[in-house]
DNA sequence: GTGATGCCAACTGTATACAATTTAAGAATT
DNA sequence: AATTCTTAAATTGTATACAGTTGGCATCAC
């Protein structure tokens, strides 16, 4: 029982992983009858997923698999650099506390110790992924402000524009760990300009940080034909 | 007969007047017959509602109605500041279209006119407030920006951040006077600058501009007690 | 062959019945 | 008198029936 969050969290993994592709309608009965349970708890789903922002509403009537343009996602970066340019700020601002500092120098060596090594393969970038991942939470959540991180996670649904999503493309290891390099500095830059209560320059410098979100996709290009170009989740970007 | 979205907005109305205070449980059955309709359209509406972060549940059962701090409100303040700021910075940066430019300055215009009379009284004012609404709107809108549209908006529910908020405080005429005539002048500054191109000082001018939701409501305050006061929406703030 | 009309199937919106669970009160026991 | 146990009411979760609407398809007229 208690099939509600079930088929939310279910469903919504579908649409992330691209099983559900974008402009597919998704009718009530077909889905319930693949979930095994009534129209209710597909309802409350959908419901919940429109207002996630995943799926759309077709002349009011029928739910669509939301597709985006590459220009959201550009311009969806720019939107985590602000806010985490602003989140590092307060923290410079209210004084760093121990264990965020903590983590964070954690999350440092973490990747010193990964990029020294001489090989870069799969396990050291999923590594670096994840490290990554905590780095960047622990810098949002660390902020303490509640509406940057509601704001954030709205802005996490655009396909890609996360700071996860630099673990979608996969181009050769020079590459990736060259463009790891180069974030993992910034990613110092930022704590010590932190850590010396440096505020501006600790905003200024995680902003131009979610500038490697769009280099990393090769989706830095203003030609506005690129920017109209479809994308959505779980499709594959070959960079 | 589409109940649903007719319940949605109501039942938001309510929460938004205050007419429901914070902490109140909401239950299906006595709202769907203070409503006349089924438990469905009521269960559909409070799924929203809580998508849209007026309310909560306690222990994944009942919903409540949503209180915030303070020091929310100003942290998303700082969000808005950040957001807005970025919008007036891509209309810089990708020059301002005529229809958008034209817009803005029918609202300076207006602004100017307003605040050129000798009377400041509730008319006046509620003009003003419904000319800066427009205004805002019309940079955030302008930017073309989905994804910062999507995050302010997502902002814009925590009560008293959105720039409409500055209406909420009465105090007397002169001092609101005085507080309107300084945001105008920035709102001029604002439009100067993205007039020039002037990307930088278009972004931080319009962050700072954010600024004045704090002051308008003595919320201009970095003393931890203050910022653990509970606020809520349609809540009458003294001044 | 083409276009209009009408019918049928599928779908969404709403109401409601039923099951499962929580909450509360009251009774019983210590 | 206090605590615990029992039980009933209220509430949420789920299924399903029914009505209203839409869209597609076939038939029919031209």
């Amino acid at each position: 029982m208690k099939h509600q969050s079930r088929v939310v969290a279910e469903l919504r993994k579908q649409i992330l992983n691209g099983e559900i592709k974008p402009g597919q309608r998704l009718a009530e009965i077909p889905l319930a009858e693949s979930f095994s349970v009534s129209r209710t708890p597909i309802r409350h789903a959908l419901t919940i997923l429109e207002q996630e922002g995943y799926l759309t509403r077709d002349d009011s009537r029928s739910y669509l698999v939301r597709s985006y343009r590459v220009g959201d996602v550009i311009d969806a970066i720019e939107v985590r650099g602000v806010l985490e340019g602003l989140a590092a700020r307060q923290i410079a601002e209210h004084g760093i506390s121990r264990p965020l500092l903590l983590e964070l120098k954690a999350c440092l060596a973490e990747g010193d110790t990964l990029l020294d090594k001489d090989t870069f393969g799969d396990e050291e970038q999923d590594r670096y992924f994840s490290m990554n991942d905590r780095f960047h939470a622990a810098i949002i959540e660390g902020s303490g402000n509640t509406a940057l991180m509601d704001a954030l996670n709205q802005n996490d649904k655009i396909p890609f524009a996360s700071a996860a999503s630099v673990a979608f493309h996969r181009n050769t290891f020079k590459d990736n760990r060259m463009r790891s390099l180069f974030a993992h500095t910034q990613h110092h830059h930022v704590v010590e300009a932190i850590e010396a209560g440096e505020s501006a320059r600790a905003e200024a410098l995680m902003k131009e940080h979610a500038q490697v979100g769009k280099r990393g996709m090769n989706l830095y290009s203003e030609d506005p034909a690129t920017r109209e170009k479809q994308i959505y989740p779980g499709m594959k970007l070959s960079a």
